[in-house]
DNA sequence: TAATCCACTTGTCATTTGGCAAGAAACTTC
DNA sequence: GAAGTTTCTTGCCAAATGACAAGTGGATTA
């Protein structure tokens, strides 16, 4: 029987690889994370559409399940350098804007159509409080990314461009099927220009 | 009269540059700032002193009241890559390992003789459950560490060597006295030789 | 279907950077 | 203080990368 004092239970859509990506990240329940998913929402991009644009404060973060996105810079001379590329499963978000509320630097735009399942800042803030494990998640985001970021780095001073490339086909080897040349040359830090030729001089071996 | 059940009050030494520190990167009372602080321990490093070594797990974290450290990690060609040099004033750890209780990647290293402040994993665990304005201390150090990371990552991809040089040389003008350009130079993704260079033609201009 | 746009490639040439080796100067160590 | 080590600089040349311009092909649109 229906309680008329709560709302009639609305089929509330649930993502099986948002639940998977919680519990890969912080150890857990199944229904402790089943839990922290719900308060995410499902949502469809359109390619081109954007989840921050620089200057605004992100409002929402987001779990990536299929398509593309990336974030950009404008650089001084109108060029865009791209600074990250997201594949599915990822967790979305300008963490610097986000945690501390002020205006990106970034944009962060679809680059195919996407399904993501967003959250806002309150709901992250209520989960942030009543919820210990997701408070343990989210530092766990920061230290991933931090992580990340400096293996960037690292490879950015270590290796040459040919050799970044090569990695980046062995580890993300989809991204080059979805994402323009263009965007992935930038996020490599060279020019389109010299991918090509890499691209050219690497199927020969 | 002294009691004899507690120990003969100690005269600790306290930091005010930490307690700044503190206070500059999560406002809180003074009286606040100064209870963190007095969970850090003075230390006095000697050159070439390693505070963290690859395949360890970091016990401490440490503030740096003076002197030069570096981060590197050692290249499969026998090589060492700077991945990071700290300055007076900042907080000195491996985030990553140290959070995630996982062995290191890198190490980290006295350039010169220097004093630090340090705090271990469980003071800082103690303080983590105990005092929530630490726990934003601590989500603020990997906010920033973020930020200052991708800034890299942006500068690596867009700014030449030249550019890079000449605004670390602008930022930190004191790094160049204190740390070898060898250092330096990997830290800025080129080899010594073309630092050397960059600093000759630099001058000319 | 024609026009347009965009992504990608290629050619040419200049610039930047690296690899290697040698030498000067400063610092360590015994 | 002599010998050895490290740091920094410089010369020479090769390799990597960028800038610019042109061209191809595919996708989109009118």
């Amino acid at each position: 029987m229906i309680s008329t004092k709560q709302p009639i239970s609305i089929e509330q859509p649930e993502s099986t690889s948002l639940v998977a990506f919680i519990r890969s990240t912080i150890p857990m329940p199944h229904e402790k994370a089943q839990d922290i998913a719900a308060q995410f929402q499902p949502r469809i991009l359109k390619r081109h559409e954007y989840v921050l644009q620089e200057g605004n404060i992100g409002k929402e973060a987001f779990f990536l399940e299929s398509g593309y996105l990336r974030a950009f810079v404008n650089d001084p001379d109108g060029n865009d350098v791209t600074i990250n590329i997201f594949a599915p499963n990822s967790f979305v978000n300008n963490l610097v804007s986000f945690f501390r509320r002020e205006p990106s630097e970034e944009n962060i735009q679809a680059v195919t159509d996407c399904v993501v399942w967003a959250i806002s800042y309150d709901a992250l803030q209520t989960l942030f409080h009543g919820m210990p494990e997701f408070r343990e998640f989210g530092r766990m985001m920061l230290i991933m990314n931090n992580l990340a970021l400096k293996d960037r780095i690292v490879s950015m001073i270590r290796n040459t461009a040919e050799e970044r490339y090569a990695a980046l086909l062995q580890s993300k080897p989809d991204v080059f099927q979805h994402v323009p040349l263009k965007m992935i040359a930038s996020f490599l830090g060279i020019t389109d220009t010299s991918l090509s030729r890499i691209r050219r001089d690497f199927a020969q071996k």
